[in-house]
DNA sequence: CCCAGAACCTTGGATGTCCTAGTATATTGC
DNA sequence: GCAATATACTAGGACATCCAAGGTTCTGGG
């Protein structure tokens, strides 16, 4: 979006946090703020390479997930689950999905409220797709050291895990 | 948004990235969707501190910004560099602070292009207001160990710099 | 058996982000 | 000095996310 910068602008912040008084939680503010702007640089790359296959991050994130089901389909309400997205953000997804004839919307056999969505064979393969270049052109290169990974994953995890996602 | 998962649903996703021959990414695949959503839960945690005060994250940025910035005023293209954001994102939080009575637009003395935005006293007053509210209610409980928030520091920075956010 | 409460999906509204394009002002180069 | 290029901001559009509200279908207790 511009150059780089000549200095860290959110070490800067942590200064500022320190010299007001608030030196007790500089640390945590500074590291949930790199959180942040780190997510955005990677939702920017992930992005940057779903765009050509006419996907955003919140459509593939739904393909993949069907990709991994058995019969490619699940309940719309187990989709909001799993991905942990608000339900609309699903209706959303699948509307457009539907639309690109990536997926199909079918009523539940037994429970008249829910729906499935079931991925057609187009999806199927443009999921694969996608994914394949995800894996070469962002997480074969993430940034990350194998052990940024590894303490990442362990310190994600237990906070995931502290903030009720799961048990 | 709902009950706890009985499973971690991003450590099943690595599982099937594995079962896929996709094992050499699986690892940052992993960590990278964690980051993702562990920034919706800390951003979903911060707007609720805010709500109150009829602020919202982006907006909260920028007053605090303005707050450590010299006379509180700064050109907007110089606040859409330090906050790492579209300048359009900006002028959409300047037009809503402004409307709020708590930022103000004036042009710049010698340059005609460029806007300079400024804290109202009321702008300050509430930057420092909702500053201390969230290092009561988010920063000092971060859910990060003083260890964890070190080794996110330094893996985030290592990740910022890399992407050229500064040098 | 039936109605109240719960569960599921969708619609409509508010916000934020980015992109593209357009307007106005500066700066540069011939 | 003037035209070409660059910079700054804003308007309009596409998307995603959440919340609130409404319609439909289940489920359970009386």
């Amino acid at each position: 979006m511009g150059a780089p910068l000549p200095r860290d602008p959110i070490a800067d912040a942590q200064r500022n946090w320190e010299s007001r008084g608030w030196a007790d939680v500089a640390g945590p503010m500074a590291s949930i703020t790199a959180i942040m702007r780190t997510q955005q640089i990677l939702l920017a790359r992930i992005e940057a390479v779903l765009k050509p296959f006419g996907l955003t991050f919140a459509r593939y994130e739904l393909l993949a997930l069907l990709g991994f089901a058995r019969e490619a389909q699940l309940p719309m309400n187990k989709a909001s689950a799993l991905l942990q997205v608000h339900p609309t953000s699903v209706t959303n997804a699948v509307d457009r999905l539907e639309a690109a004839g990536l997926v199909e919307r079918s009523p539940h056999p037994t429970d008249g409220r829910t729906t499935l969505v079931r991925l057609t064979p187009a999806g199927r393969k443009l999921a694969t797709t996608a994914t394949v270049e995800l894996n070469a052109q962002v997480f074969a290169n993430s940034g990350f050291s194998p052990t940024d990974v590894q303490q990442l994953t362990r310190i994600l995890a237990d906070f995931r895990r502290n903030a009720g996602d799961f048990t």
